[in-house]
RNA sequence: AGGGGCAUAGUUCAAAGGUAGAACAGUGGUCUCCAAAACCAUCGAUGUGGGUUCGAUUCCUACUGCCCCUG
């Protein structure tokens, strides 16, 4: 415990878990308990005018808890997790500053574990006329003409990545290319980066069925709030398809739905079906993490006050707050 | 009530007198710059009772349920 203290880490508190479970608004409790700052970890939110569908805290809803990295960029820009990665350092550096502490709250899980482990994506930029030659070449070809092409630079990574996901065969190669080195043993090391931050990895979660039930609430409450108006107005700013932003959920959906390629009644079963995948799928990649302390909901007690005292008491317990 | 039709996986559909395929859902997993993305794997079914037959889920029959038409 004292050792932690003397390391000279800063303090940082995530709060995660699965799409529709309801951290936001047990982010607002723990904030206002510990004095923290949040700082979000979300794909989508870093959008403005893309509110309804992102599930973006309102205004009125932060209660005075000072919130980063929402509403910082035009859904034409593009995001990644190297751009997250910048913002987020920069926001808690002001933060340290102000003597206060962060809270990471979001679901992209991708994007903690950058932060949270400082993994160095820096060695090259993404240089999309390589990636656009790949990607043609998996067009005319196939994508097992791509693998064989990674397997004669880094045939490690073709241990771990399967033919047939042109994307990820895609960065190896080009990893290799720009730098020289092989995107397998880039990775090897990064793995085995210590974080530099005393965090707390809380991911909060509930019954499968229970998740299941509030994203399809969610999902109808969304349209009823004007989804579709939403997106209209993003289509009219000019956003398509080929947009980062405009790959949300919900947002691609309705997109089609605009364009007239699908009904309005097969686009909202598309938005509830892939969320619960991606529901699922956040979940996996949680119980993967290491570290992870795992909030479960429990709906016979007062859940909120139960999780809150829980994750209170777990920071000072472990000296994450003094 | 009478006539007709249909009963196959959670759902929508295939197939066949010799032990049933798919899609979607569900479940598990991969992930180190498109991650709300991309990708992999896997569970699971012939409504019930008789009969014909070497053998039926398939043919016959009764029942049950659903749908359509008539009244």
């Amino acid at each position: 415990m004292e050792l932690t203290k003397q390391t000279g880490k800063r303090p940082l508190v995530i709060l995660t878990g699965p799409t529709a479970v309801g951290k936001s608004a047990l982010s607002i409790a723990l904030a206002k308990a510990i004095d923290g700052e949040i700082v979000s970890a979300d794909s989508m939110q870093v959008y403005r005018h893309m509110n309804i569908g992102s599930a973006k805290i309102r205004p009125e809803e932060m209660a005075g808890v000072p919130h980063h990295l929402i509403d910082v960029l035009e859904p034409t820009e593009a995001f990644n997790v190297v751009v997250f990665q910048e913002m987020a350092k920069q926001a808690l550096a002001e933060i340290y500053g102000r003597g206060r502490i962060p809270i990471l709250v979001g679901g992209t899980g991708f994007y903690i574990q950058a932060l949270l482990y400082d993994i160095d994506f820096t060695e090259n930029d993404e240089d999309t006329a390589l990636r656009h030659s790949l990607e043609e070449l998996a067009r005319r070809e196939g994508a097992e003409a791509l693998y064989e092409r990674l397997r004669a630079v880094d045939p490690a990574s073709c241990e771990s990545i399967h033919a047939h996901n042109v994307k990820r065969v895609i960065r190896a190669i080009e990893f290799y290319e720009k730098t020289g080195k092989r995107i397998s043993e880039h990775n090897k090391e990064q793995r085995e980066n210590i974080s530099p931050y005393r965090a707390a990895y809380f991911v909060l979660n509930d019954e499968r069925e229970k998740i299941y039930q509030n994203i399809d609430r969610r999902v109808d409450q969304m349209l009823a709030q004007g989804l579709v108006e939403e997106v209209q107005a993003l289509r009219e700013m000019g956003c398509h398809k080929g947009m980062v932003s405009m790959q949300g959920l919900g947002y691609k959906e309705i997109l089609s739905y605009l364009e007239g390629e699908i009904t309005l009644e097969e686009a909202v079963y598309l938005i509830k079906r892939d969320t619960r995948h991606f529901a699922k799928r956040q979940l996996t990649w949680f119980r993967r993490e290491k570290e992870v302390i795992w909030v479960q909901k429990n709906d016979i007690d007062q859940s909120s006050q139960t999780c809150l005292k829980f994750m209170q008491d777990f920071l000072r317990e472990k000296q994450i707050i003094l």
